[in-house]
RNA sequence: GCCAACGUAGCUCAAUCGGCAGAGCAGCGCAUUCGUAAUGCGCAGGUUGUCGGUUCGAGUCCGACCGUUGGCUCCA
């Protein structure tokens, strides 16, 4: 009679089975979840295979595809059919990785030939095979040193690199489906059938181990899911994402433009997307007055000393433009604003009771972006930050990183964004000689930034080691209206270039002290953020942001010039209107107006003449009634005011 | 920068095997004066990204460069 063990399950209900036990009888026994949905289980917190024997008293938990880790198991062994199939069509592929990813997996082959488009599609249809056979992913335990005998017979090299470099184990598990074996923790689903519907999205080139010196290996993405209808799903959101593409909206609604002739990663704002930018600004700038900053405006170049001196020649180089020269003197093109501010706060002698200083500057700068990371609005090669350096004293820190988390909230959430991650990078503590600032200085920052953050409430994920080598730092990411993350605020402390460039104020007690430096940002960049407000509205504006809020639409010539008379109306009360008299029905309009994503429409025949009104025709919803030119001022009014 | 794909009218896209560069929308002109998502007719619009090569002949094949897209790496 074998031992017993005794099983708790997720209801809190426990059960007894015969030791060694595996973990997918006692589930199916259980059947509070169907058991099909089931892919792996979670064993005293580890994620195992269902096929695994339960050895002792433990809790017992079914992995679906509706946890997170069910679906990566998912992924991960769709990867693993991936493999397979490249394999047998291209027996001289070699394996790198194949893990799963936020959406989806991907595996990297070494391949002599880059694969095709019509390379997928034949991968894909192997894969339908593979899941036809139902082939059982079948786990085996060996000693390294047979792990890499064995994927050096078979040589796969990048697998024996793994092994011999990077695995410090000494037993590693193998996972094999069919002929394939592969190196793998696991845990996967139990058989190839499993995967419902698999479809590859694209191929692309990675350097292993993401090395620039390293081998470039083909990148074959893929996903896949329990059922057709939810791939449809998902195709049907990448759609969604294409549709709210900023550079597709850029064009059709005509904010901006990136000329070949002009050169890569440069922006043009066109009238309407220059007119939402100076909204942005306009509010920007009266909400940084009311929040104690002081504006500045500082030059677009300095001399090559000044950066040597900052250390940006050191350690931002190649970020940066080349040198001009003029009058054998070198300028170069700024890539950030803070020397500039330094410079300024250094004209004369400051007090501690000057302090905080709080200067922001809407601040232009170029950065030499390598030509394969540009993209659209998002990732350029000039752009407008708005950038902010706090001079404080250590003192005063807590509070000033308080203000700066209270103004990011504010400014995230009237724009719309209301969800948002929290990420404060801290030293590693083992490793504390690649830090510039002495310990003490380290930790009276970081503790500073912690109470920011406690005070304000705000949950965040604390980073070891992530911190860059001149000081702590918190960023904020913002989730758009799809769930997807955008680079938000950034809050910088800097130990470096106050020493470098020696930045004091007296004290109370007469003497020098160094001030603490804070970089911040908001919006991040202008370029950026409007790129991404493009995407999270999909190009539908607020009306306080809508670069044309109304257009009023005249049925025929005879009520043109009362159209002009509602505009010039709405122009006095500082509307963004046109009137479309242009010699077409009223249905063009409309629909050139809903295509145009304007806010509001306003259709004056014959009847609004007579009567002294307008219909009003809201986008997206269609008419909504006739009324006063000054009720509709009204409405808008309070619209732009609530800023909804 | 690296890997791959792509680049035809302002935009979206055709053009069979290498054989006269085409359509819709936008623009312009004329007609129409119209009630909530496209009125009709006409006109104009091109060094097929650039440069070079192969060929009797290149949008199409080859090479280099420029740019774009998806990744790698990096970042506001």
């Amino acid at each position: 009679m074998a031992d017993l063990i005794r099983i708790t399950l997720l209801d809190g209900r426990e059960v007894e089975y015969p030791k060694g036990t595996m973990a997918w009888e006692v589930l199916k026994d259980w059947g509070k979840v169907p058991f099909g949905d089931i892919l792996a289980a979670r064993v005293d917190g580890r994620l195992v295979d269902l096929s695994s024997p339960l050895m002792e008293d433990t809790s017992l938990e079914p992995l679906t595809f509706e946890d997170l880790e069910g679906k990566e198991i998912y992924w991960h062994s769709s990867a693993h059919i991936l493999a397979q199939a490249v394999q047998q069509l291209f027996p001289k592929a070699k394996l790198g990785i194949g893990p799963a990813i936020r959406e989806g997996f991907y595996y990297d082959f070494d391949v002599p030939e880059p694969f095709s488009e019509e390379d997928l599609g034949r991968i894909e249809e192997r894969m339908r095979e593979i899941i036809r056979q139902d082939l059982p992913f079948i786990r085996e335990e060996v000693p390294r040193s047979e792990a890499i005998r064995l994927m050096s017979e078979r040589k796969e090299r990048y697998k024996v690199e793994l092994l011999e470099e990077d695995i410090e184990e000494e037993t590693v598990s193998l996972y094999r489906q069919g002929e394939f074996v592969d190196l793998c923790r696991g845990p996967h689903v139990p058989s190839t059938g499993y995967i419902k519907a698999v479809k590859l999205l694209s191929v692309a080139g990675a350097y292993w181990k993401g090395e620039e010196r390293k081998p470039m290996l083909q990148r074959v993405y893929g996903i896949s899911f329990p059922s057709q209808e939810e791939l449809e799903e998902f195709l049907r959101r990448r759609e969604e994402i294409e549709r709210r593409d900023h550079r597709r909206l850029g064009r059709q609604l005509d904010l901006f433009s990136i000329q070949e002739e002009g050169g890569p990663g440069l922006v043009y704002w066109h009238p309407k997307g220059a007119r939402i930018r100076t909204i942005i600004e306009d509010f920007w700038r009266r909400e940084h007055y009311r929040r104690g900053y002081e504006l500045v405006y500082t030059p677009h170049i300095a001399k090559v000393e000044l950066w040597e001196r900052s250390g940006h020649m050191a350690w931002f180089k190649e970020s940066m433009f080349p040198p001009i020269e003029v009058e054998d003197q070198g300028y170069l093109l700024k890539p950030m604003n803070c020397p500039f501010h330094i410079l300024m706060y250094k004209s004369k002698t400051r007090s501690y009771r000057d302090l905080p200083i709080r200067w922001a500057e809407l601040g232009t700068v170029y950065r030499y972006e390598r030509s394969g990371v540009l993209q659209g609005m998002l990732r350029v090669r000039g752009f407008t930050q708005d950038d902010a350096h706090i001079f404080c004293r250590p003192d005063q820190l807590e509070d000033e990183i308080l203000g700066v988390l209270d103004l990011a909230e504010f400014m995230l959430t009237t724009f719309g964004y209301t969800d948002y991650e929290v990420e404060l990078s801290v030293r590693d503590p083992e490793a504390k000689e690649r830090y510039i600032g002495d310990d003490a200085v380290w930790e009276q920052a970081e503790e500073a930034l912690i109470r920011a953050l406690e005070q304000k409430g705000w949950s965040y994920s604390r980073r070891e080691g992530e911190a860059k080598f001149y000081g702590p730092a918190i960023d904020i990411k913002m989730l758009d209206a799809l769930g997807r993350g955008w680079q938000g605020p950034t809050i910088q402390v800097d130990f470096n270039e106050p020493e470098r460039f020696d930045v004091t104020y007296i004290g109370e007690d007469g003497q020098e002290h160094r001030v603490v430096m804070v970089h911040r940002t908001v919006l991040g960049s202008m370029e950026r953020f409007v790129g991404g407000l493009i995407e999270h509205y999909g190009g539908a504006f607020p009306a306080w942001l809508a670069p044309i809020q109304v257009v009023v639409i005249p049925i025929t010539d005879a009520q043109a010039s009362y159209a002009h008379k509602i505009g010039r109306r709405l122009l006095e009360e500082d509307f963004r209107v046109e009137v479309d008299d242009r010699n077409e029905r009223v249905g063009y309009k409309i629909r050139e107006a809903e295509l145009q994503k304007v806010p509001y429409m306003l259709v004056v025949g014959e009847r609004e003449v007579t009567e002294g009104t307008v219909s009003v025709r809201k986008r997206g919803e269609g008419d909504i009634g006739r009324m006063s030119p000054e009720e509709f001022v009204d409405r808008l009014q309070e619209e732009v005011e609530a800023r909804v």
